[in-house]
DNA sequence: TAACTATGGTTGTAGATACAACTATTTGGT
DNA sequence: ACCAAATAGTTGTATCTACAACCATAGTTA
């Protein structure tokens, strides 16, 4: 049987590179006796931008499963840092606002993920970057085309 | 307080794109009635290319907890795909050899990982992947010197 | 209007991940 | 030879992920 050989495809890389990453965000964060999962902080982010979303837009955005998001809000709500609140012309949805300690917390940690992110991309050349982000695009276009 | 935008940085890409192919892999795998996941595939991989490898060393090329290994490998064991033997010269040390079971859900699999694989990277230069690669190697570089 | 369908969300269950703390074994230094 | 440090692995606990099954509400169609 031939093996074709897995580390001259992206797939390994992007696995490997998401773990982590995942672990030097948290590590970071605890390190500074913040208790804020990287995928929180992503939901932070995207209510610190535009506040009020629809639980379910939240999954999507993030391409995660709508009870991934709803355990993941449950933490972040007994943890404070957002609220569920019901939608009046259509009972069915949940808006999702940041409060004031998710607030103050996203700017806390926004210079932590920004230094990362420099850390991270240091020593690759701009038009690397937007390349690689490119192919990353294409490869995400590709994989939805084929998962429907 | 102003953002940078995240989508001009790798990072998000990576995470999105880990978790899209993540489930369109246990997807497929579904679909023909075949009980693996995506990261039960990748110990499967290594151990079909090299039998008997240590357990702490399957974490470590995996970029996994050694604790995460023991549960990933309890589950694999349950599920007969592989088993643990004690090493003889040092006896804190477990030894990993597929099963007959795993090693044909291997070739089984391959194919399909292939072909997913195949579809994601279509209509991707082989340069632009090469270069893709290459920029996703110098963030894992980057990020391991930054790890310790 | 009634029945069917689609949508948003939760719960049960289970795998994957990892930190903290632990046991057992080996290695190394005195 | 002994004791401390390093190494391999497990267990307790917690978060993240998602499928299957479900409830409630809204939209659509007969």
């Amino acid at each position: 049987m031939i093996l074709i050989d897995f580390n001259d495809t992206i797939l390994p890389w992007v696995g490997r590179l998401n773990l982590e990453f995942t672990y030097l965000s948290n590590k970071k964060f605890r390190e500074q006796n913040i208790n804020l999962s990287k995928e929180q902080w992503i939901v932070l982010k995207y209510l610190y931008q535009k506040d009020g979303l629809i639980q379910n837009d939240l999954a999507f955005i993030t391409s995660r499963d709508k009870t991934s998001m709803t355990r993941l809000i449950n933490n972040m709500e007994k943890n404070a840092l957002i609220r569920r609140e019901n939608c009046e012309y259509d009972r069915r949805i949940n808006l999702i606002f940041i409060e004031d300690k998710g607030r103050q917390l996203f700017e806390k940690t926004l210079p932590i993920m920004q230094n990362l992110i420099d850390v991270l991309q240091k020593g690759i050349p701009r038009k690397s970057l937007e390349q690689t982000i490119e192919t990353l695009k294409t490869l995400e276009t590709n994989l939805l085309k084929y998962t429907d």
